[in-house]
DNA sequence: TCCTATACATCGGACTTCGATGTATGTTCG
DNA sequence: CGAACATACATCGAAGTCCGATGTATAGGA
């Protein structure tokens, strides 16, 4: 038993981390949209620019989500070079514009919900 | 390959229950806190009013929860007999009073920062 | 020279969510 | 009367997510 007489701490993280993560792809989809290409580093740049340094997925996370992306054809990455150098940029598709405009009413209707809850 | 030329259908329903779940524990924390003492299906009927039929975990996401908010000491369970029948209720903690109120301020926090996002 | 930032990617482990399945009793309605 | 639905509990397997560790490589600054 790790968790035992936790007294709160590692649930609060556990519960934060359960409350951002819902995030991700919505701001993934978001920061391509408003910025056009990037790649990886970039959108997590990006991502901790936005939010402060809080809403940001690990890089493992990262690329596990723009993978999932990808399959949904939400996203579509291209190799470039740039200065001599190989890089995977990522551009959000005509598929991926709907989703997020759906995704933005969603995010809407969530805050007026949760507003009521508070 | 089960999701292919997927036009977003899919896409959408997976990001919105993405969205949606990571407030459950915040939820049933709250409601608990609201309304007293619950039993597992009075939690989801709570819910379900609280949000319109849209932010409710199944039944089978309820009881892990509830299960892993009490690994936590979030909230404890006692059996009763109503009406010659097995109960189990649940009621929150003083640690998870704690919790929630700290998860008041986080979503408090990410509705402004979604909102700049929007 | 060493550390940090940039940049990519994979892997295992822990955990979550869902839907299916199973067990019961109470109520309602045709 | 009998079927269907609501109430109520719980478990299981499958799929997926997130993290942190690990690994590779270059550039630039202290």
């Amino acid at each position: 038993m790790p968790v035992f007489r936790d007294n709160g701490k590692n649930a609060l993280k556990k519960l934060r981390k359960d409350l951002r993560s819902g995030f991700y792809s919505f701001l993934v989809l978001s920061i391509l949209e408003r910025e056009g290409d990037l790649h990886g580093y970039a959108i997590r740049k990006g991502l901790e620019i936005l939010s402060e340094g809080k809403l940001v997925p690990s890089e493992g996370t990262l690329y596990d989500l723009l993978k999932s992306l990808r399959k949904y054809g939400l996203v579509e990455d291209f190799q470039t070079e740039v200065g001599g150098r190989f890089r995977r940029y990522y551009r959000i598709t005509d598929s991926g514009r709907k989703v997020l405009a759906e995704l933005k009413n969603e995010v809407q209707w969530l805050m007026e919900t949760l507003g009521k809850v508070l």
